[in-house]
DNA sequence: AGAGTCGATCTGTGATCTCGGATACGCTAC
DNA sequence: GTAGCGTATCCGAGATCACAGATCGACTCT
């Protein structure tokens, strides 16, 4: 059941097969987190224990640890007296605070990454930008929101940290549910990628400054896209409710 | 049931009175949490849901809930086969990982907290730093980790960064259980107290360069002592199972 | 005496059920 | 029409149970 029939975080998910070998618990947890870090749930929207399990065809239990984790990274917050999890809605204070630490963290991962990556990766590397750039000219929210943080978490797993990785991770994790806001912006995707295209230039050449640049700009456009868009977005929706 | 005679870290930890209003669940990752920091669990012992459940007092549901938590906080890793959750063992590369990020994060947090300290703060900074050299001069190894903890988390806590002050506690929470072990090593206490020291005053002096120092400082010499006592640590115990 | 095997006992995993509370909706009274 | 109340429904929290797999130990056979 879709609430004020928006679109539910849930339809974009397709029905979830279970391997075996890997816990219900973990698979739930690896697809929500990316779904949450492409942004396919809202800010503010409510995941049901009951209604994750209809949708995902386990009991609640592997959900609740699944949710619970994704609480403890920051993903997901308890909301009302009822404790429902709920995207978290950010103030502008951690908006402005989770940028800071973003340059910080990923200026650094760039920045080693300039000496650990190799042909292959570069090759991949590019291929995301490529398929960015498709779903820029073709105005494809999802693919870009998705080849967008695979291009990024390319880039940063070279760096071959992956204790620094996870808190990058945790920081996209958080804006992940804005981001979709962002490029909704005018101009967004055409000052996105010039960002990205010089990203991967400075990565092909092994300018370790100019990646550094480059990813710092992104970060930064992004946030003051975001800006631009979220006053609106606030504006309509209630959210204080605790 | 204490494996080979060793202490326990649930023995360390008096019984859990649940609190009503609060559910079990966050009472007891607060706990352990609190627990794994100040270095009550070793490197390597594993923790038992059923055993805990005993231990506590509760039903095995929230623990596990907890446990999962701490595990996406980085604080426990799943094991063997038998996926049982233990306190991590950290290779040589994540310790030196985990002190270059501390730098980062803590020296920023340190910087920040110049401006927002006040003389309420202050004065328990400075009580936490009194009880922590009362811990040196007495040899208390556990009243000295928890203030220790007190004392830096005062300090983080006063730049009033919620989302930095969470990652600096992730960090904490991988090196608590190995920093029981730093300080074994010869004359660690002397050189920790000074640091501490150091950082006292430049709050005191409003003095952001050494207040920075001093942590950065404090963070190395601790990662130096470690490295010292690590070695035959790990000598003794036999943790490549998996 | 040593190696292999079988069984008891541990482990986490996931499903189900009950409970208390919060929410939401519809009815009633004004 | 609207405000207030009561009930039906949904929520998460926690306990319990069944199950499968791993581990450990004792016992047996060679």
């Amino acid at each position: 059941m879709v609430r004020g029939g928006e679109s539910d975080g849930w339809s974009r998910l397709g029905p979830l097969t279970l391997k075996e070998g890997e816990t219900a618990q973990s698979q739930i947890y690896a697809r929500l987190r990316d779904a949450l870090i492409s942004g396919y749930f809202r800010p503010g929207e409510e995941l049901s224990l009951r209604r994750a399990s209809a949708a995902l065809g386990t009991s609640v239990t592997p959900i609740r640890e699944a949710l619970r984790q994704l609480e403890s990274d920051g993903g997901l917050e308890v909301f009302g007296g009822n404790r429902v999890l709920r995207v978290p809605v950010l103030s502008e204070a951690e908006l402005i605070e989770i940028r800071e630490i973003r340059v910080k963290l990923e200026s650094f991962a760039a920045a080693q990454a300039i000496n650990g990556i190799g042909p292959s990766q570069l090759r991949l590397i590019s291929n995301a930008c490529s398929v960015m750039q498709r779903a820029a000219d073709t105005d494809d929210a999802d693919l870009y929101l998705e080849s967008n943080w695979r291009f990024h978490s390319l880039i940063y797993r070279a760096a071959e940290r992956p204790v620094l990785m996870g808190l990058i991770e945790q920081m996209w994790l958080r804006v992940g549910p804005l981001i979709r806001l962002a490029v909704t912006a005018p101009n967004h995707f055409d000052r996105s990628m010039e960002s990205h295209r010089a990203a991967e230039r400075a990565l092909r050449e092994r300018d370790g400054a100019a990646l550094e640049a480059a990813i710092v700009r992104d970060i930064s456009d992004a946030a003051s896209d975001l800006g631009k868009t979220l006053g609106s977005f606030v504006r309509v929706k209630n959210f204080n409710r605790t």
